[in-house]
DNA sequence: TTATCATATGAATATTTGTTCATATGTTCA
DNA sequence: TGAACATATGAACAAATATTCATATGATAA
């Protein structure tokens, strides 16, 4: 039970907090990063764009693993695509998500 | 299999990469933000510090579920404690995690 | 059209992960 | 010391997730 000297402060976090939607959107959208695969598919896209099996070949796994998580960076916005005869070619949506990952590394590497 | 046009670029994105360890660790590092319990037990910490009870009743969880993912956040170093009496006091280890937050924010909110 | 290559996808499986219940640990106060 | 409270933790379970295999789809060139 929480003490009556929280209360205030209890009802006041609540007020300041992003709409809960927001923050489970949030989570999903951190899960994307969340994965070591997709991790190392994202940054192998730094540099340039890449072919499906390139990646594969980067991050050394079978490239239907490779095309399973490339729909899962679609599906939040992390990569497009681009269709080139037999090949799809792929490369980051934006340059948040350099930012975010560099972020990160900065954390870890403290 | 890789066509030779591509292999210069393979070799040199493999170069480039930060090492594998390093990326599995920041993949670690980011699964800890994918989960909707953990971000909004972060988001609550960003005002001020918080004992368990006070965390558990603002994200409307069982005290149990609130120690288990406390402690998750404590091994990878985003929230430290302070006990007072019968009562631990969980605040944020450092603003990075305030500013990986909000760059998350941003891009969904886009 | 048919063969071949590049990519995408469905189903199955194994693993990881989050939550709960029950209980242990640690702290204060009578 | 013992009762009451706050927090932590182990075990069990359910749900989510990543990977693989097999195969479908889409595209090119013979």
């Amino acid at each position: 039970m929480i003490h009556d000297e929280h209360k205030d402060i209890v009802s006041h976090t609540k007020e300041k907090m992003p709409p809960t939607d927001t923050l489970f959107e949030l989570a999903d959208f951190f899960k994307v990063f969340g994965d070591s695969t997709r991790i190392r598919i994202m940054c192998a896209l730094f540099e340039q764009e890449l072919n499906v099996c390139c990646i594969a070949d980067i991050v050394g796994m079978e490239q239907s693993t490779v095309s399973h998580q490339l729909r899962v960076l679609r599906q939040e916005n992390l990569v497009k695509v681009r269709r080139e005869g037999k090949q799809s070619y792929y490369s980051l949506e934006d340059e948040h998500i350099q930012k975010i990952f560099e972020m990160g590394l900065e954390h870890i590497l403290e």
